[in-house]
DNA sequence: CGAATAGTGTCTGTTAGACATTATCGA
DNA sequence: TCGATAATGTCTAACAGACACTATTCG
């Protein structure tokens, strides 16, 4: 039942780094380095490697850590692209990861890599725009209703910034009271005694920090058609 | 820089196909005809054809088709699983979808296909007992918020019904009055004129199917941190 | 008519957003 | 003391859940 002899397919896996800089949504875009697409920003990828990679992820974390020195971030997976039209070598497959970190997490930017706002997205390789596009879309719908955005905050942070932070993600202005009833009732984050944010001309705001069991999971509020409780 | 040849990624697909039955959410699984694991009951699945699939999702609908003989059910990407470990014969990449059909919509069960309840799976080979829990977790996360479980109704279904369905997905009841008010923000269905169904001894309820627009889309209430409106 | 379930009106406790007030810093 | 922003108290409108009531069928 076996046909003539095909060559296999591509498995890649692409990796979607967000940031916050200048008070707007940016992916993180690397020159390729090689055909195709030589000389051409594009979103970090590579091939899985059978023989170093345990699994798609850590294919994910690698080309992170090659293409862009970036080291365990939040990383979840997006979806699968796949087909023959994607990738003129072929048949392909790529399995596409996101990733959020700190502007602070991120090394000092290198020759060839650089921050492009999602909004205003130069032409892209591939099928790079779909899946920047689908990324930024899972990223707003999560954080309307999980702690997701607290990866694109430093480790200490202050209720206004993180705030500002949902702020920028969401592209909406937030009510400051119920914001905090929520961060609250989320319970994912913790006061750090004593710290406070001095140095401006008012009153110093109380440092917060993720708390452990959420560092690498999320909090989600009840919603939509359940019973609460 | 290219090393010794290596064997390719095996690209396969997997669904788990869901309904309800007997009032449980229940997966489709069938007896695999070769090997690995040639008899055992398992998650219909198969290799990515590339000369016949222009896409992972085509392969799982051929799959589908081909071992349920279940033809255009809703069908939505869940994960992707890989790892050197999870297929005996090597390296391998599978793209897992879930599927939601209505019980009437499955062929009359047939000699090596049958349902099994969620909560109560027979050992299943390859990694797919994960992937069943993966597709689970995702449909009751939905159903909170989405109008996900029409899919498991037929075209004609009444309200009463609709939130059988929800209960039995969730597993938890839910208040008529605000189910209904639910269900009436979320704009989703329409009334059919005229059509009630009748032949018990109480009123007679009346038939709603779904909107054209939300056939392959899902409807989602507000929720969560984000302004309403 | 009585049992049974569909569908709706209404009351009440909870919650979200608006606004005001107090707190605490640097200059 | 003043300007600025953090943090919190309070009022009100919207909403969710509970309950009761009406509607409509079969037997």
């Amino acid at each position: 039942m076996a046909g003539a002899p095909h060559p296999p397919i591509i498995c890649t896996v692409d990796v979607v780094l967000l940031t916050l800089a200048d008070g707007a949504l940016q992916v993180l875009l690397a020159r390729r380095d090689r055909e195709p697409f030589n000389g051409v920003l594009a979103l970090p990828g590579g091939y899985i490697h059978r023989e170093d990679d345990q699994s798609a992820r850590d294919a994910a974390v690698r080309v992170l850590a090659d293409k862009a020195g970036v080291a365990s971030p939040y990383l979840e997976q997006l979806e699968t692209f796949s087909g023959p039209a994607r990738d003129p070598r072929g048949w392909s497959l790529s399995v596409a990861y996101y990733a959020l970190v700190p502007l602070t997490a991120l090394p000092t930017p290198h020759a060839g890599v650089g921050l492009k706002p999602v909004d205003r997205l130069p032409s892209l390789p591939f099928d790079h725009r779909q899946i920047v596009d689908a990324a930024v879309q899972r990223v707003r719908a999560k954080s309307q209703y999980s702690s997701l955005p607290v990866h694109l905050c430093d480790e200490r942070f202050t209720l206004p910034q993180l705030q500002a932070v949902y702020e920028a993600v969401l592209g909406e202005s937030i009510n400051k009271v119920s914001f905090r009833r929520k961060v609250d009732s989320l319970a994912m984050l913790e006061a750090i005694e004593g710290e406070l944010e001095h140095g401006r001309a008012n009153r110093p705001a109380q440092l917060y920090r993720l708390r452990r069991e959420f560092r690498h999971a999320l909090s989600m509020v009840d919603r939509g058609l359940n019973p609460r409780d």
